[in-house]
DNA sequence: GCAGTTGTACTATAACTACCAGTACAAGCG
DNA sequence: CGCTTGTACTGGTAGTTATAGTACAACTGC
């Protein structure tokens, strides 16, 4: 997977780094198992500090979405609900729902995002549009990304 | 409005205040023309510092939620996109809709938001319902603060 | 004009965070 | 053993957050 970061945004770098590994894996571009790039390499490929790239390892973790086992690396620990197909050899490791008090975190951040939209004078017809378009955009690359793996078993992350 | 802030929030106090006022117009509580507390007001029922709460009204200036006559004070100065009912003597101030670039950054900040529920294993249409249960709670409360200011001509901001 | 209110500007300080640099270590793999 | 892995540590710089206190320009009401 291809990250890219922006060191001329007002978003933290770590948390930059943590949001393309979750749109990577809401994508369907990580999955379960996947091993992350070590964190040396990332540091070296954007110029930046290796306690940088901990932090933002840190956080997945902290998150439940990747697991680390501290000689073979990080790897992916959590995969989007894929209601649709069997997935044949699915499911490799167990997802484990998230904690009941995280989702409602969550839930607030969602609404303070939908409330600033609404402020904004954004129809309510207008931001449901917007969120099932990302939505479905998430779902289809996921799709494409399985089709990609059937024909050719490529790795996620070549480092 | 009754503003609440959490002092033990990893969230700055500004963003807070900022937050607040935003859900506030979103729900309806706050509309175009409301007169904001003071900033002296706000500093002292928090017990925090004036520049504190300066700084929420100037990102809320800068978003343009609120427009600010140095010496009458802050008021609101948009108003969710209301669909429905002619709303009489509504639009008492101009609109203007927001920047092009704003939106686009809001749009990238709520598909950050969507893809964690998504690689949390959220499903889509949890996730759809959620969003829907979360503007429907607005435009209700909406209409809420609507017929109360129909029975009362009560002011917003009792300072 | 005067008193009071308003937002804002300024200085200065303390605490915390983000990021960097370098080094070091424990644990596993080949 | 050599290599890679994540992690921990110290130390430093810069920026942000929040504090305190003072001051000012502009408008309202008397």
């Amino acid at each position: 997977m291809q990250i890219e970061i922006d060191p001329l945004s007002d978003v933290a770098l770590y948390q930059q780094l943590r949001d393309r590994v979750v749109e990577g894996i809401a994508g369907g571009e990580l999955r379960v198992g996947d091993q992350l790039a070590p964190v040396r390499t990332l540091a070296a490929q954007f110029g930046i500090n290796i306690a940088t790239v901990g932090k933002a390892y840190d956080l997945l973790r902290s998150e439940g979405l990747v697991r680390t086992n501290r000689t073979s690396g990080s790897v992916v620990a959590r995969a989007p609900h894929d209601d649709a197909e069997g997935t044949g050899p699915a499911a490799l490791e167990g997802v484990g729902a998230w904690d009941g008090s995280a989702r409602d975190a969550w839930v607030r951040r969602l609404a303070t995002v939908l409330a600033e939209g609404v402020a904004q004078g954004e129809q309510d017809a207008a931001i449901t549009a917007t969120v099932d378009a990302t939505l479905h955009a998430f779902s289809a690359s996921r799709q494409h990304a399985n089709d990609e793996r059937k024909s050719q078993g490529g790795s996620a992350d070549e480092h």
